[in-house]
DNA sequence: ATGAAAGCGCTAACAC
DNA sequence: GTGTTAGCGCTTTCAT
């Protein structure tokens, strides 16, 4: 009576139960093979009647692989990083795998916890969307785990790792273009936290268009809420230049600057043209409806796994190779055009 | 060189690079106690030279708890069981724990599955919200899991577990109450797949609240998407009694009636009140606005981890006390008035 | 076709 | 304070 209680059977005990080795209950839930009928009947019966699952980290410390990947994203609850991460969950059980996700809140010491708790968990690689990408801590962290690793939306610029990201500076300079079409002369560019990496390239994409139609840069990085987005569309529009277009480069901010052109009586696509980067849900219901730049969230999340699991695959025969260069994936977005950037009848 | 390639550093390479034994290295890595300062700090500077992170396997196969529980739901890229899991994920970190999220896509042969991979893990306990919860085989399997479990959002009835609810008859009835109060004689309730609890529950306030105040019943439960939602309203605005109000059971249902109603060019409050279940982020946004019945998304993944950490920590002296009776915790909801029910002025 | 036994990395008695 | 050692549940040679 020394067995703790409360404690799922063990393989043993179904070896016992059937009357066999061990190793016959092993081959058992590995397959099958080189077990007889009669065999296999017995162990399958005793397992049943146990209710017995393997042990999963038994099995991990025999040293294999521990068929499971971590996801490291800053928000669960984020509809961008959630779609990726439903997507990965897909491509992992397509491989056998688990999907572990953990959020940071993009916060760095979160982040290298976060790690760390993967790694201990051995994670056989990891897809990782980093708050700080460039912060030497994270590197050096990532760098010692020696597991295949994918950048995700954000690269990692000073380690060799692959990455999934959105043609972000593309997307913008073609959307910024799009607003250009429509004869805006002067087109204001809105955001929050300009850190990012994504968004950095968007501002790129902006600078890009208007520097090139030779238009004014007209930048705004500090919409975090409402209210600033209300300041911030007041001072605009009491400026020398008010804008003719607004370019938002996240959802937040799209939203924000939207209900803030609402409440202002302020009309879309006149006398103001409103596009923003990424779409979403309701931005086809309000009114007018909202054009968008769309990344194609799920690819990131699907891609990026799919990635990883080829470096898994074929990270036996590793020693040979030479160093692999790093790969980028760049996926292209999609413009959608709806009523806010004046392409469709106003209604 | 026997050693596997690419392995992490084990405890006992900690031990032998820092000259002590394993126990002592054991010591450092749980909090330090009896161990001097000196060798302490011996032993610190073997881990970080060798970049050493404990093996949770190892660790879990001692025997102990494993920190780490399950969540399974729907769908991680539904806004509100993203929410819930966030929420949760919280609560399991600040007991240390690593939550593991799965998803299932509402299908019973997936969620078996995911049972299995997650009692293969040895979570110590489990949050789940089951697709049809009334399911004899997962019952089964739940039961011979004998570990804590709670039930999020779907209550499983048959078995012996604590679950966590919003009230979702109450808030259906007081919200169709509340479009009677505005006058609204001919209310219809419109939802896609009924067979879910709580879309249950939501009829059966709207049942009752329509009862009581003597008014016909008029239930269309077949609103898939865009067109379904076309179909049906104009279905009922032909028929002998057409509505003057109308409530949405669930979000994309209310998304759909609230495209079709402006495609049509009926308009809100009047000559069709609409108030929806479940709040979104756009809801204040669109115009007229909605209101909606407000789940408190992010307290049922809370209350639901607390729950079951609960479970968790009194779990060890449990021989003695009786069987427990089962908890249902139920959430208060709370009703957002916009415009579209009426209450607002209608800009 | 089947089993015995070693060992994966760690913790917890139990010695010293 | 510190080291020795016996397992935890499984896979995997190596015999039979």
């Amino acid at each position: 009576m020394k067995r703790k209680k409360n404690t799922l059977a063990t393989l043993s005990q179904v070896a016992r139960a059937a009357g066999v080795g061990t190793t016959t209950v092993s081959r058992v839930i590995n397959g099958g093979d080189r077990v007889s009928p009669e065999t296999l009947a017995k162990v399958n019966r005793a397992i049943e009647s146990l209710g017995y699952t393997p042990n999963h980290a038994a099995r991990v410390l025999k040293g294999d692989r521990t068929k499971t990947i971590g996801l490291i994203i800053p928000s669960i609850a984020d509809p961008f990083f959630s779609s990726c991460a439903e997507a990965a969950q897909a491509v992992a059980r397509a491989n056998d795998s688990l999907l572990i996700v953990v959020s940071t809140g993009n916060d760095l010491k979160n982040e290298l916890e976060n790690v760390n708790v993967l790694a201990g968990h051995r994670v056989d690689g990891l897809i990782i969307a980093a708050a700080n990408s460039q912060r030497q801590s994270l590197c050096r962290l990532l760098q010692s785990l020696r597991m295949p690793i994918v950048a995700i939306d954000r690269p990692i610029l000073n380690l060799n790792v692959p990455s999934v990201v959105a043609n972000n500076f593309l997307a913008a300079r073609s959307a910024v273009r799009h607003l250009i079409g429509h004869g805006r002369k002067n087109i204001g560019c809105l955001t929050g936290e300009s850190e990012l990496f994504t968004i950095q390239e968007r501002i790129r994409g902006y600078r890009a268009a208007t520097k090139q139609a030779g238009l004014r840069c007209i930048l705004e990085a500090s919409i975090h809420d409402y209210d600033s987005a209300f300041r911030c569309i007041e001072r605009l529009f009491q400026s020398k230049y008010p804008p003719d277009g607004l370019f938002t480069l996240k959802n937040s901010t799209t939203i924000f600057v939207f209900e803030v052109l609402q409440k202002l009586g302020i009309r879309m696509p006149d006398p103001i043209a409103l596009l923003g980067f990424d779409d979403f849900e309701l931005a086809s219901t309000v009114r007018p409806s909202i054009s968008v730049v769309r990344q194609p969230v799920q690819d990131l999340g699907r891609v990026a796994a799919e990635l990883l699991f080829e470096q898994l695959f074929k990270s036996e025969p590793r020693e040979g190779a030479g160093r692999q260069t790093i790969r980028t994936l760049t996926l292209e977005t999609e413009l959608i055009c709806r009523r806010s950037c004046g392409c469709l009848p106003s209604d």
